[in-house]
DNA sequence: TTTTATGCAAAACATTTGCAAACCG
DNA sequence: CGGTTTGCAAATGTTTTGCATAAAA
C-alpha cells in the first residue's frame, strides 16, 4: 500500500483544524480509521488493524488515541454491551441495531436528531446535546 | 423495616411468573429493587444495599440476579459508559439524558417506540425488537 | 527547549467462571 | 432426592495509570 503525500498532508490538516497535533500514530490511525467503509472496531481491532498495516503503536496509545477521536467527533463510541466499547468510522446520524445473539452490529440510515427528541428535552440554555445514540436491541423469535 | 407476608407471596408470585424460581435472594433483591421510586443501580449499588438491608448475598448472585432480572424484564440494563454496566428499575419506556460531566443519568418521559423506529427497522420475520434504548449525552456549554 | 504524546509494565475495575455446598420443589 | 442456585476464590478482559523516553512545535 502507497501513502499519498497528499492524503498525509489532508489528514494532518484535518486533526490540527481539531485541535490535535498530527503525531506519527494519530495520522496513521485516523488514516486507518477513515479510510472507505464504515466499520464498528473495538480498540483491540484497530490495534490489530495497525499492526497489519504495520504501524509502530502500543496499546495504551491506542485507547488514548480513540478516546481522543471521539471527544472531537472523528469516530463516535458505541455502547452496545457492558464491558467493551465500539468505534464507528461512521459519524454522519444513523441508528444501531444489535443482534443480541450474534452481537453483529448494524447500522440503519435514520438520523435520531429526526424524532422531534431534542426540541422536547426542555434543556437549560447552558446544556448542550453531544449526542442522541439509539440502539435497537435484536434477538429471534424462537419457533 | 417490617416484612409483610403478602407483600413476600406477591413478589414470589411474580417471579415464578417470570420463570424465576423465587430463591430467598432474589426474593429480597427484587423487593429492594423495587420498593418505590425509579433508580439507576450499578451490580455495586445494589450489593452495598443488600448489604444495608442486611440481605445475605454475594456479589456473584448480584451479578447473576441483574442479569436475569433484566432478561426478563424486571429492570432494564442501561449502557452510558464503557465498563460499567448500570440498572434502571424503572422498565416503563423512557429515554435517558446522561450528563458527561456529572456522570448523572435522568430519566426523560418520553417513548421511544413513539418516534416511528421500528416500523422503520424494515426486518425480517423472524427478528424481534426486545428494546429500544435512546441515550442524549449532555455537557455544558463553556464560558 | 518546552510542551505534549508515546509506550511499557503494572494497576484497577467490572464482570465471569469453575466448582462444592446449600437450597427449592 | 434431583436439578438449580448460591457463594467463594480465582480468572478474564478491558481500560487506566505512573513514569521515563521520544517526538512535535
Amino acid at each position: 500500500m502507497e501513502t499519498s503525500r497528499s492524503e498525509s498532508a489532508d489528514i494532518k490538516q484535518h486533526l490540527r483544524a481539531l485541535g490535535l497535533r498530527p503525531t506519527r500514530q494519530r495520522v496513521a490511525i485516523a488514516r486507518l480509521l477513515l479510510r472507505g467503509g464504515h466499520r464498528h472496531l473495538s480498540a483491540d481491532d484497530v490495534l490489530a488493524e495497525a499492526r497489519r498495516a504495520e504501524i509502530p503503536v502500543a496499546q495504551t496509545t491506542i485507547y488514548n488515541i480513540l478516546r481522543q477521536f471521539a471527544d472531537v467527533g472523528l469516530v463516535r463510541e458505541v455502547l452496545v454491551e457492558s464491558g467493551r466499547a465500539w468505534f464507528d468510522t461512521r459519524t454522519s446520524p444513523h441508528v444501531h441495531v444489535y443482534d443480541e445473539v450474534t452481537g453483529a452490529i448494524q447500522d440503519l440510515d435514520h438520523d435520531p436528531h429526526a424524532l422531534g427528541l431534542p426540541e422536547n428535552l426542555n434543556l437549560p440554555a447552558d446544556v448542550e446535546v453531544k449526542d442522541v445514540s439509539v440502539v435497537v436491541r435484536v434477538s429471534y423469535k424462537s419457533k
